[in-house]
RNA sequence: GAUUUGGUAGCUCAGCUGGUAGAGCAUUUGACUUUUAAUCAAAGGGUCCUGGGUUCGAGCCCCAGCCAGAUCACCA
C-alpha cells in the first residue's frame, strides 16, 4: 500500500528531526513530577502549587497563533492545555526550536515531555506555560480528529470495525471507552478480595485439556504435537474444581477464560470470562445469600450505590434478591401449574403456549423452553430462578423433596442469566449414570460430541463433600455495571475475523527479474502489485501500459523499449 | 446459518434519472503573542471494499464474494 500524504509528510518530519539531532526515539525516560488530572484537582483551590512541573502524554490537538500556540495534552489520568511561547521556548535568537520543530516537525499524536508552571488562561483554561520541552515519540499516523464543545462530540470515531480491531486508537480518541476497562478491572478486584475475605483460595487449572467436560459446548480442537493426540480449550473448569475439592481445598475459584466454538453476536465472544467457586459443606440456598452479598459489594464498589442504570431500566442489587422457583414462574406468568404433570402433559402446555415443540423433548426440555419463551424476561431486577428439572442439570444435585427437579438456581438480570449455581451432585453412581444419559440424548441429536471424564468420576468415587458451585458470567457482569449491551465494549480485543491481508508489492521484487530501479516503483504506481501479476499480461501489454503511465504522468525517465520489457518474462 | 443495512480522502459523511468524485475537520503554505470545534487566505489529497456483468459510459444498475453492524435462529 503507497502511504498517504499525510504519512509521508510526518515520515519527512522525521528525518528533519534527525538531520537536526533530534532523536524521535530517544531511549532514555522521562522524569515527570505530576499528573493532568492532579493539576486540575487542586491548582483551583491553591494557585500557588505546580510552579514547577514536568509531565508527559500525547498532542491530541494544536491551535497555533504565530508566536504562541496552545496544545492539548493527554496522559495517562487526564487532558490538560499547554501554552507554548516562542521566545519563552526560546529565550535565544534561535528560534528553530518553536517555529521549525513545534509548529511544523511535530504533529497531533505525538508524545512529548515538558516542563513549565501552571496558570489559568483569560478563558479560564487551567494550563501549563511551557518553558521547555522534548519530543519522546513521533507519530507516524494521524489519528482520527475528534472534536468537542459544549459535551457536543464532532466527528466522533464510531466505526465498530475500526475501533475493536484497533482498540488503541479508540483507547486514544475515545476517552469513555478506558473508563469501561478501569471499572471491568475494579469488578473483578472488588469480587477478588470478598472471596479472599472469606478465606477462599484463587487457584489455577488447565484451559488445555484432553476431554472439555463441564458444559455441553462444542469445544476449539488443537493438537499435541510430541504426544500426538487432540486437546481441547476448556469450556468450563467445574470438573477440575471439584477435583480440588475432593482433594481437601474449602473453598477454590478461578477467574478462568473459557473458549465455546459456537456462533459470535452481541452478547457471545468465543474466549470469554467466567469465575466459577466451589465451597465444601454448603448448599444452593448458602450460595445464593453468598452471591447476593457479592454483587451488591461488587455494585457499592463500582458505583457507591446499588442501583445500576442499565439501559432503560434501573436495577437495583441490593440484597437479598427474589427467589422463585422455575414452576412457579412458568405458573405466575403463564397460569398454567406444570407441578407434578406428565411429559404428555407439559407437552400439551408448551403447544397451548404456541412454542415449537417436537415430540423427542423430554419434561425438562419443555420446561426449559416454556421459560425461556415466556417467563425470562421478565426478570428485570436480580431474581433467582430456581429447581430446575434434573435433565437440563446433570452435575447438579436432585431436589431434596423432589427427585425431578435439582437444586439449582440461576440468577436472572435484565432477563438474562448472570450466573448458575448448584448443590453439586456428589454421588458418583447417579453421576456416571447422569453422563451416561447426556450421551445417549447427544447420540440422538447427533450433533454435539460428548465426552464421559472418568477420571472425574474416579474423584467422586473417593468422596466429595456437600458442596456447593456457582459460575458468573465476568463478561456480562460487566456489561451490566458499565451499562453496555454488547460483549464487544467490555473486551478489549473482541474475536473479529483476520483482516484481509493487504500484499505489499517491494520494488526489489521487480528489479530482481529486470526492471531498471528507476523503473520499479512506477511498475506498482501504475497497478502491478506483484510480478506475477505483472507476467499474466503480455509483454507488448505491459510496455503500453507503463509507457502509458510515463506519458501520463510526465516522468522524467527514458520511455521503455518492448525489448527491454520482453526481457522481465 | 437466515434476513437486513452499510463499506467513497487520514477521520466523519454527502453524492442527482447512470454522464469528468464533493463538504467539514485533518494535511501543506502564508497571516496572527491567552486560544479552545480558534480564526482568516490559498493549495494538495481518491484502487468509490474486491471480482465479474449490463451500457457508448457505472460510486450509482445486475450477479458473485469479502468485512462489519443490527435483527432472528443456534447455544442442556
Amino acid at each position: 500500500m503507497a502511504l498517504s500524504e499525510q504519512e509521508l509528510v510526518r515520515r519527512n518530519s522525521l528525518n528533519e528531526l534527525r538531520k537536526l539531532g533530534i532523536n524521535p526515539y530517544p531511549a532514555e525516560g522521562y522524569v515527570v513530577n505530576v499528573t493532568a488530572s492532579e493539576i486540575k484537582e487542586k491548582f483551583l483551590a491553591d494557585n500557588t502549587l505546580f510552579q514547577e512541573v514536568s509531565i508527559a502524554g500525547r498532542i491530541m490537538s494544536r491551535r497555533i497563533m504565530g508566536a504562541a500556540s496552545f496544545v492539548e495534552l493527554k496522559d495517562s489520568t487526564s487532558r490538560i492545555q499547554l501554552y507554548f511561547k516562542r521566545d519563552d521556548v526560546c529565550p535565544k535568537e534561535d528560534k528553530t526550536l518553536y517555529n521549525t520543530v513545534f509548529k511544523r516537525l511535530l504533529d497531533m499524536g505525538d508524545f512529548i515531555g515538558v516542563t513549565g508552571y501552571v496558570f489559568t488562561t483569560k478563558m479560564g483554561e487551567i494550563s501549563i506555560h511551557v518553558t521547555s520541552f522534548r519530543l519522546l515519540s513521533k507519530a507516524l499516523r494521524p489519528l482520527p480528529v475528534v472534536k468537542e464543545k459544549d459535551d457536543k462530540t464532532f466527528d466522533a470515531f464510531t466505526d465498530p470495525e475500526m475501533r475493536f480491531r484497533q482498540r488503541y486508537v479508540d483507547l486514544i480518541v475515545n476517552d469513555p471507552v478506558k473508563e469501561i476497562f478501569i471499572k471491568r478491572t475494579k469488578i473483578i478486584n472488588s469480587m477478588r478480595s470478598f472471596l479472599n475475605d472469606h478465606g477462599y483460595l484463587e487457584v489455577e487449572t488447565p484451559i488445555l485439556q484432553a476431554i472439555p467436560g463441564g458444559a455441553s459446548a462444542r469445544p476449539f480442537v488443537t493438537h499435541h504435537n510430541s504426544l500426538d493426540i487432540p486437546m481441547y480449550l476448556r469450556v468450563a473448569n467445574e470438573l477440575y474444581l471439584k477435583r480440588l475439592i475432593v482433594g481437601g481445598f474449602e473453598g477454590v475459584y478461578e477467574f478462568a477464560k473459557d473458549f465455546r466454538n459456537e456462533g459470535m453476536d452481541r452478547t457471545h465472544n468465543p474466549e470469554f470470562t467466567q469465575m466459577e467457586i466451589y465451597v465444601a459443606y454448603k448448599d444452593y440456598n448458602w450460595m445464593m445469600s453468598f452471591t447476593e452479598s457479592m454483587l451488591e459489594k461488587i455494585a457499592l464498589d463500582v458505583h457507591a450505590k446499588t442501583d445500576v442504570v442499565f439501559e432503560k431500566n434501573t436495577i437495583s442489587f441490593k440484597a437479598p434478591f427474589n427467589r422463585v422457583p422455575i414452576l412457579q414462574a412458568i405458573k405466575d406468568h403463564t397460569g398454567i401449574d406444570l407441578n407434578g404433570k406428565s411429559a404428555e402433559e407439559c407437552l400439551e402446555a408448551a403447544k397451548s403456549l404456541g412454542i415449537e415443540v417436537d415430540e423427542s423433548m423430554g419434561k425438562g426440555k419443555l420446561i426449559d423452553e416454556i421459560f425461556g419463551e415466556k417467563c425470562e424476561h421478565h426478570y428485570i431486577q436480580p431474581t433467582f430462578i430456581t429447581d430446575y428439572p434434573v435433565e437440563m442439570s446433570p452435575l447438579c444435585k436432585r431436589h431434596r423433596e423432589n427427585p425431578e427437579l435439582t437444586e439449582r438456581f440461576e440468577l436472572m438480570v435484565n432477563g438474562k442469566e448472570l450466573a448458575n449455581a448448584y448443590t453439586e451432585l456428589n454421588d458418583p453412581i447417579d453421576q456416571l449414570e447422569r453422563f451416561e444419559e447426556q450421551v445417549r440424548l447427544a447420540e440422538k441429536g447427533d450433533d454435539e460430541a460428548m465426552w464421559i471424564d472418568t477420571d472425574f468420576i474416579r474423584s467422586l468415587e473417593y468422596g466429595m463433600p456437600p458442596t456447593s458451585g456457582m459460575g458468573i458470567g465476568i463478561d456480562r457482569l460487566v456489561m451490566f455495571m458499565t451499562n453496555n449491551s454488547s460483549i464487544q465494549e467490555v473486551l478489549f480485543f473482541p474475536q473479529m475475523k483476520p483482516e484481509p491481508k493487504k500484499f505489499i508489492p517491494k520494488p526489489e521484487d521487480f528489479i530482481t527479474i529486470g526492471v531498471p530501479q528507476e523503473w520499479a516503483n512506477y511498475v506498482i504506481a501504475a497497478g502491478f502489485s506483484s510480478t506475477k501479476e505483472l507476467k499474466e499480461q503480455k509483454a507488448s501489454k505491459v510496455h503500453q501500459i507503463l509507457n502509458g503511465y510515463r506519458k501520463k504522468n510526465k516522468l522524467d525517465i527514458p520511455a521503455l523499449k518492448i525489448e527491454e520489457v520482453e526481457a522481465w518474462f
